[in-house]
DNA sequence: GTCAATTCACATGAAAGAGACCACGGTCTAGTG
DNA sequence: CTAGACCGTGGTCTCTTTCATGTGAATTGACGA
């Protein structure tokens, strides 16, 4: 029976007509011929990369801004035009785009300079060589010839979190080690006070020139997220006020045009897997949901357990009586999890830091507060939506074998 | 009533350990000629 | 004789623990009006 009805639900799938003409032009990655009000920015790279193509050494460019305003997508556009005029002309200039927030790519010094190399074309084990080595090798290579380097660093405020300044130390004094080659940075930052914490001996050569990225207004998302729904949907399928009410959404939070685009995306997905003909209003809310849970969902199942308990912990509690939760008795419940699932209770300390952790991933909130004579502790609460919080609480019951 | 000292319940820092992963070089073993 | 298996050493990296120090305001208690 189930069988069967799979199959006409196969058939009925592939005769349904997609509202989508090209859903990749919805993700944040794609990159689109013209990009919306940025030609300044873009304008003011290309002003400061430049030299480069005259094999001089361009100064060190510091980009920062929030999210989705446009950051990587800038110069991603300006590197490949340069990349490829560089071609054309036979100049030897490369340019490294690197992400620091990937997880297991580059974000310790070691694997920065490990995925450098391996981008040079020369393999190198994961873990395992001296840092220096891996350094040493770096050289060689680099200044085998001389040629000119642009190193790219998205998000490199995570990477000095998790690997402290000293790198980018290294990597702007690699020049008067060079004999041949020059290296330039770009770095780029969704934190605006990054800088002012640096070493002031980095900060005054990694920042030679900087530029800001403003967030986008409602009006400028709203130009983008047609733009691309032009491209991306099939004729008059969005309905009068979808975009706009993206556009809203999104300017309320800071003016990140990935989200909106992602949530036109998911709305566009959430009208075509039900049915319906058009993009309505009510997907756009729908979508956000989804996407919210996805997220929480996400970040849940992939970390690891102690995490899962120190959450699981926090949710049982906010549930049995609706208010503020600290620390010492998020604690005793952790523990009492702990006990229930086998895991083996780590102690205060750490999980104090699991619940900065959660709250830097946006799950719950947590405010240091002092109540005075009775302490100093962290006033927690969810900051997810009632509706997911079950779901998530099933499936981290899943996670630790708790039924 | 005012004011500084006290005190609580953690937060926050630093350092170092455990254990997983890995490369490298040396040694041992077994198969080959 | 040599290729491959197998160690020991030394390296990175993540997650933790241990020890130490910091902290903000309610409370306390001395003081003076």
């Amino acid at each position: 029976m189930v069988q069967k009805g799979l199959t006409g639900f196969f058939e009925k799938f592939l005769t349904k007509e997609s509202l989508f003409i090209n859903k990749n032009i919805l993700q944040s990655t794609y990159s689109p011929d013209l990009i919306l009000h940025r030609n300044d920015q873009i304008q003011q790279i290309a002003n400061i990369l430049g030299p480069s193509l005259r094999l001089e050494k361009p100064s060190n460019l510091f980009i920062y801004g929030k999210t989705g305003v446009g950051k990587t997508l800038s110069v991603k556009y300006t590197a490949t035009k340069m990349s490829e005029i560089a071609k054309k002309e036979n100049i030897a200039l490369k340019i490294f785009y690197i992400n620091c927030k990937l997880r297991k790519v580059a974000d310790t010094e070691y694997r920065l300079i490990a995925k450098l190399v391996r981008e040079l074309g020369k393999d190198i084990p994961p873990t395992g060589l001296p840092t220096e080595e891996v350094y040493n090798i770096f050289f060689n290579i680099i200044d085998k010839e001389k040629q000119l380097f642009i190193l790219v660093l998205d998000e490199i405020d995570q990477l000095v979190k998790k690997a402290g300044d000293e790198l980018l130390y290294n990597l702007t004094r690699i020049n008067t080690e060079l004999k041949n080659s020059q290296i330039s940075i770009l770095g780029i930052s969704n934190d605006l006070v990054f800088v002012d914490n640096l070493d002031p001996r980095i900060k005054s050569s990694l920042s030679e020139e900087e530029i800001l990225f403003p967030p986008y207004n409602a009006l400028q998302i709203r130009d983008i997220l047609n733009q691309r729904a032009k491209e991306a949907f099939k004729k008059d399928v969005i309905e009068q006020g979808v975009i706009e009410k993206c556009s809203a959404y999104a300017a309320r939070e800071h003016g990140d045009a990935r989200r909106a685009l992602e949530l036109l995306r998911v709305a566009g997905e959430i009208a075509e897997r039900n049915g319906y003909l058009k993009v309505k209003i009510k997907h756009i809310d729908e979508a956000e949901d989804k996407i919210e849970r996805d997220r929480v969902l996400d970040i849940v199942t992939t970390q690891p357990k102690q995490l899962q308990a120190v959450l699981y912990a926090i949710i049982s509690l906010y549930t049995k009586k609706n208010n503020i939760i600290f620390t010492g008795k998020a604690y005793e419940v952790y523990k009492g999890t702990c006990f229930r699932s086998g895991l083996r209770p780590l102690t205060q300390r750490r999980v104090s830091d699991i619940i900065a952790e959660l709250d830097m991933l946006g799950i719950i909130n947590a405010k240091v507060i002092s109540k005075g004579r009775y302490g100093r502790t962290r006033e927690i609460s969810l900051a997810i939506t009632s509706a997911s919080e079950s779901k998530i609480k099933k499936t981290l019951e899943e996670g630790l074998g708790l039924t």
